[in-house]
Order: C-alpha cells, then sequence, then structure tokens
DNA sequence: CCATGTCGTTGTACGGTCGAACCATGATGG
DNA sequence: CCATCATGGTTCGACCGTACAACGACATGG
C-alpha cells in the first residue's frame, strides 16, 4: 500500500495525480460540487473530511478562479450554498475524464484475468477503510 | 480509487493516516532508510520521488529530531550518506507497527473470504502503477 | 587546466491543513 | 422577551510539503 501510495504521486500538491494542472484539494471539491450540485459548506467540509476554515478558504479560491459562487442559504441567514458556475462543471468534467484515463492506463497493466478482481478489492477496501 | 484516498486520511500532512504524530514525509524517509541502511541523499530522493531540494531539507530534519545523520560519502567529496541513528531506528519500528496494526484494523472490515484476495489485487495494483 | 556535469544547500513561492479567536445568526428556555 | 448557548463561516497564525532557480563544491574528460 506504501509503495502505491507513492506511485501514484499523491504526495504531489500542485497537480491531480492524473496530470491535470489544477490543486488536488480543489479537484476533491469540484468532483464533489459536480456530483451532488449546490452543497451548504458544512456539508462539502464534512465529505472531504476538513475543518470549516479550510473548506472555507477552499472555496474562495475556487471562486477566485471563477469555478464557484456563494449563495445565502434560504432559510438560514448564517450559512451559504456553494455552487459551480458552468465554468466550473467544465473544469470538473475535464478532471473526470483525466481521472477516468489514468485509471484506465493503469488497469491496463494489470492481467486481463485479474482486472475485475481488482476493482472488486479495491471496493471493499474503500469500504473498510470508510466506515471506522 | 477517490473515496480510498479520502477516507485513508492521506490528506493529514503531520500525522500518518496510522495516526503516529509524525510528518508523514518524515514516515516515508524513515521507512526507506530502515529497509535498506545508509543511501546516498540522491538515492533517497529517487525512492520518495521528491526533488534534491526538498530531500536535503527533509533530511536537516530527520537530523534536527535526532533521527538520521550525514556522514561523509567515501570515494565522493561531493555527495552525503544518510543513516538513522539508534533513535531514528526506533522510531522507524515503530511507524512500522502503527502502520501494521492500521493495516490489520482496515483488513478486519473486509470479508474473512475475501482478504487473500484483496491483498493480491494491492499488489498487483501496485505492480501496474509503478511500472510507467 | 579548464569546461562541463553532478551532488547538495539555500532562497522564494505556493499548496494544504489545523486550531483558536471572532462574528453573525439561529435555537432554547426561563 | 431576552439571556444564553449552539451553529455556520471567516480570519489569523503556525506548520508541513513541494518545486524551481541560483549557487558552491567537487568530479571527470578532453
Amino acid at each position: 500500500m506504501v509503495r502505491f501510495v507513492r506511485a501514484f504521486g499523491l504526495h504531489q500538491p500542485d497537480q491531480t495525480p492524473c496530470g491535470q494542472p489544477v490543486p488536488v484539494s480543489e479537484a476533491h471539491a469540484l468532483g464533489e460540487l459536480a456530483r451532488d450540485g449546490a452543497l451548504r459548506q458544512h456539508d462539502l467540509a464534512h465529505r472531504l473530511r476538513l475543518e470549516k476554515s479550510t473548506t472555507s478558504r477552499l472555496v474562495t479560491q475556487l471562486i477566485k478562479r471563477g469555478w464557484a459562487e456563494r449563495i445565502p442559504a434560504h432559510g438560514d441567514g448564517r450559512g451559504v450554498l456553494v455552487r459551480l458556475t458552468p465554468d466550473g462543471a467544465n473544469a470538473a468534467a475535464r478532471l473526470a475524464e483525466a481521472r477516468a484515463l489514468r485509471f484506465s492506463a493503469i488497469l491496463d497493466r494489470v492481467p486481463p484475468g485479474e482486472r475485475a478482481n481488482v476493482l472488486h478489492a479495491l471496493e471493499l477496501l474503500a469500504n473498510a477503510t470508510e466506515h471506522p
């Protein structure tokens, strides 16, 4: 597992392991927002497993790039909703594509008979890791 | 895979995903040094997939903690060898133990019949990712 | 002996995270 | 109704982690 983490390039903060020139934390946020539409900042923090302070800055970054916007949360004067702009949705789509490409390139190097197996195992592993 | 990365806690820079209060990059370095003995700084950089400047700073940190020392590389006046001190070897052993514990805790949450399978798949995946 | 390449260090810049202090707003209860 | 407490966000300071560029020290080959 240690080997995999290192080889996968997860310690390069300024680009995704898939080669896109997007800071990795922003890529995660884009993914969540693209999948689920507008989110409360609080929810976004929960999904990314980040503190609210970190998330606040992260959203500010996204806005600075023109990828997201804050809208007042209706019904609660404190909160805000974070929503992707069209540009942000585009960026998210590009990232998803690059990710799919990278993954399929890796999978191509797995012996054909084992591929389904590897995917299944990864699923189990993610499950086992998620629920503490 | 994205799910796994996030759940595993790899974006927490000041502690290993295994809960040890050791900066994660130092943990990687300790692992390599413990496994292979003294290393040229250049080699260490190569294994960790880091730049030489980053590695230099990393080694300086390890020395500041009393975990490593630089010795002149015999036969080459430029280079240095990095070697763990006894304290460093201890720290590396503690980390290895914590890692084993964390991994086995995750594995415990995988259905028993699938465990061998998951381990085998992880091996294949690391291989596929390592060789570009 | 000098040009060129290699190993390492230092400076600068940026990405990434946290905890604590703070403010505004909601919720609760006497 | 208002005092009190809880919740969502922001800002501040601190630290970890990385790269690139410029530099010095040494090695090597002509």
